[in-house]
DNA sequence: CATATGACGACAA
DNA sequence: ATTGTCGCCATAT
């Protein structure tokens, strides 16, 4: 068994659960997160690869260009556009606002636990 | 080991 | 703004 494998999965799947409600980040940012530069379609996979019962949301993940990774128009999309919707995160013409939206781990943290940033592992 | 694939990203036309 | 190419990286065959 590749555990390595798992290890960083659990991590992206972490990363996820840390993106506050409201807010979105994208592939490669939450890659960038869990320790793996240009892993954009690690997070890709990891999240594919979901397993059941799990309770991560997935739906604050989304393409840096701003736009959700789904085919328009499929469940998938139509699922993840309604739980933004939900949240009020806007999708204008197909796209959301990332200078508005993106979540911002530096600053939130800072405000949150100053100096526990740095601090990991 | 060689290719193909994908819930990506950056960049050139 | 839209589309095409190429780079990336773990998996699948």
């Amino acid at each position: 068994m590749k555990v390595s494998t798992e290890k960083r999965n659990e991590r992206i799947r972490a990363a996820i659960c840390d993106i506050p409600e409201g807010s979105v980040a994208s592939y490669g940012q939450i890659a960038d997160i869990a320790g793996i530069p240009r892993g954009a379609r690690q997070v890709g996979y990891a999240l594919r690869h979901l397993p059941s019962g799990h309770s991560v949301p997935w739906h604050r993940v989304i393409q840096a260009s701003g736009k959700i990774a789904f085919k328009a128009g499929s469940d998938a999309f139509n699922l993840q556009s309604k739980r933004l919707a939900k949240e009020d995160v806007a999708i204008l013409n197909g796209r959301i606002d990332m200078k508005k939206y993106r979540w911002q781990p530096d600053l939130d943290e800072f405000l949150w636990k100053p100096s526990a940033a740095w601090d990991e592992d």
